[in-house]
DNA sequence: GGCCGATCTGCTCGGATGAGCACAGCGGGG
DNA sequence: CCCCGCTGTGCTCATCCGAGCAGATCGGCC
């Protein structure tokens, strides 16, 4: 294939693709038969000279999907796009909404459907559609924030969740870690306290989001941590935290002390769950999200295109000519 | 159209162009009949959903260039594409290798050549394959600098013109602006000096680029003029220069007297060339580039994408979502 | 010079696709 | 209540296009 064969394959292109001409009259204008028109295309695509790219807010990257299942053995994963000019606050919305579409699709439909609580997931609550199911009891997994600057956001996450479904919410009356163990298991002895966990052991269906390790965590903003708290466990090798726990990247509890103060679900409820749909974006991200789908955390994942390819251990946006560069194909 | 089937597009869209399903096999996925998938591939293609982009440095974009041939009276336009990834600097190399492609390709052959010189000039002469015409007589039509910094552009630029189509080069041995009329009249009424620009006014083709009127021109680089110049020139309408005479928007000489201290080929000689090819490429550009389609100056425009698109006064990068709000279509 | 394998070219054939048409559902107006 | 125009759907048919095959061409090697 030598040059001239290069600058017919663009020519053609040009005219297949910008000018809608058949193969046919290419070849007539090129001075070529259609095969070899055909054959110049062919050629074109497979070198990479053709780019062809959906431009839609809703969009998905099913061929990053169809890896990310593959090699994580995920039983479902959603892959959104994210072109140069979307805006990183906006990713998080739009992750949020392919999140909404998954919930909405899901079959059979959740009848108990337990969730944690953070920014991710009240996004996922907004952009869910009045009705997307019928009576779902949403439940909260682990205790949250109840008087912050933002107040009420986690109880807010779970009712809208409901509503829009014409279903209950139970929340989890209960702050994310208390200072004493004692504290901890007299409050998840409790009767309703109890009952409420029960109730999420039970869920048909998982929903929860992570958060990273690092300083501006919502643990730390809410007064359970301190930045002091939070170097030990980066240095013991926290990755981030999951429905309030936080893991390494093997997937382990990092701080076993720290974990028994921590009210919610265990993460192993997760591990044994039919279906567990994490919620991730963000670059910050990346580590927690690697520990869960590695360590089985999750059955199902929805998340934006640079994470994929963060896990998947490619580079951010293979260009082709960069690509070449970079791979040495 | 609603949102339901909106979506629906997308979703077949990527089934289409990202999985290289079949229409058929789409219905069967998202429970559709093949029309149906078909219709959907057609709406969002005609919605703009779906973007095909020819990704090499040799593409061109026909549809702009049919655009100035009609809108301007062209006989011929050339554009070559500026994705987001592409620097400023290496325009100007993809426009001067679209300049040599259509040079290699006129018909027919050109037997006199006149050039001006420049940077975009030398970049053409640099982009020229060896043997790409058979012995053309090139031409210098303007006066150029003897020494400067980059001494011998102007004689380089048209010696490796004519040394690739093995042919020879012709240069004007005379300053570009004199200080005194007579000077200048009497240097074009030397013997040597005439012929040369009797020789350049029988050419076949022309071959020029044109300069901004900006404080960056190679006129005040090379002496010829001083910034005090230059802004007068300007507050007069001066849009930029052609073969070293300054025009306006309308293609008019700003400044007679100046254009009479000017040695070179008259513009008028352009307007009736039966072939002139005008380079150019670059945002600060675009005025003179206008006037020159505009009144005449040239036959074939060599141009990039983004001054297509400014000639035809349409936004730099329609992308669909944005072209939406600004022309509401 | 002549043989041979590799590559390229042009063709047949069947699947994929788009244009155009007939019909169903729907809503408005008489 | 019926008629009628409008939109949307499923179908027929002609066209377009890609897979696969036979002959042509070319370069390497003896």
């Amino acid at each position: 294939m030598n040059l001239d064969d290069e600058l017919l394959s663009v020519r053609a292109a040009e005219l297949y693709y910008d000018e809608d001409k058949t193969q046919d009259e290419i070849g007539v204008i090129l001075g070529l038969t259609r095969w070899k028109v055909g054959r110049l295309l062919a050629s074109a695509k497979q070198r990479g000279f053709i780019r062809i790219e959906i431009v839609h807010p809703r969009a998905r990257r099913l061929g990053l999907e169809r890896a990310l299942v593959e090699r994580f053995g995920l039983a479902d994963a959603v892959v959104v796009p994210v072109g140069d000019a979307v805006a990183e606050s906006e990713v998080v919305e739009r992750v949020a909404s392919a999140a909404a579409d998954h919930l909405t699709a899901l079959r059979p439909v959740p009848r108990t459907l337990a969730i944690s609580w953070g920014r991710t997931l009240l996004a996922v609550a907004n952009a869910l559609g009045d009705g997307w199911a019928a009576g779902v009891n949403i439940v909260q997994m682990n205790g949250g924030v109840s008087v912050n600057r933002r107040s009420g956001t986690a109880a807010a996450t779970a009712i809208e969740i409901a509503r829009k479904s014409g279903g209950g919410a139970t929340l989890l009356p209960s702050p994310a870690i208390l200072e004493r163990l004692e504290t901890k298991l007299s409050i998840e002895s409790d009767r309703t306290v109890a009952g409420i966990l029960d109730l999420a052991a039970g869920a048909d269906t998982y929903l929860y989001s992570a958060g990273a390790a690092t300083a501006s965590s919502a643990h730390i903003e809410s007064g359970y941590l301190d930045v002091d708290d939070m170097d030990e466990l980066i240095r013991r090798g926290a990755v981030g935290d999951v429905v309030g726990r936080y893991i390494d990247a093997d997937g382990m509890i990092v701080d076993p002390a720290l974990d028994a103060r921590t009210v919610g679900l265990p993460l192993d409820r997760l591990r044994s769950a039919r279906r567990a749909i994490a919620v991730i974006s963000g670059v910050d991200k990346v580590p927690v999200a690697h520990a869960i789908v590695t360590s089985g955390l999750c059955t199902a994942l929805v998340t934006d295109e640079a994470m994929a390819n963060a896990l998947l251990g490619l580079p951010e946006v293979p260009l082709p000519h960069t690509a070449r560069t970079r791979t040495a194909i």
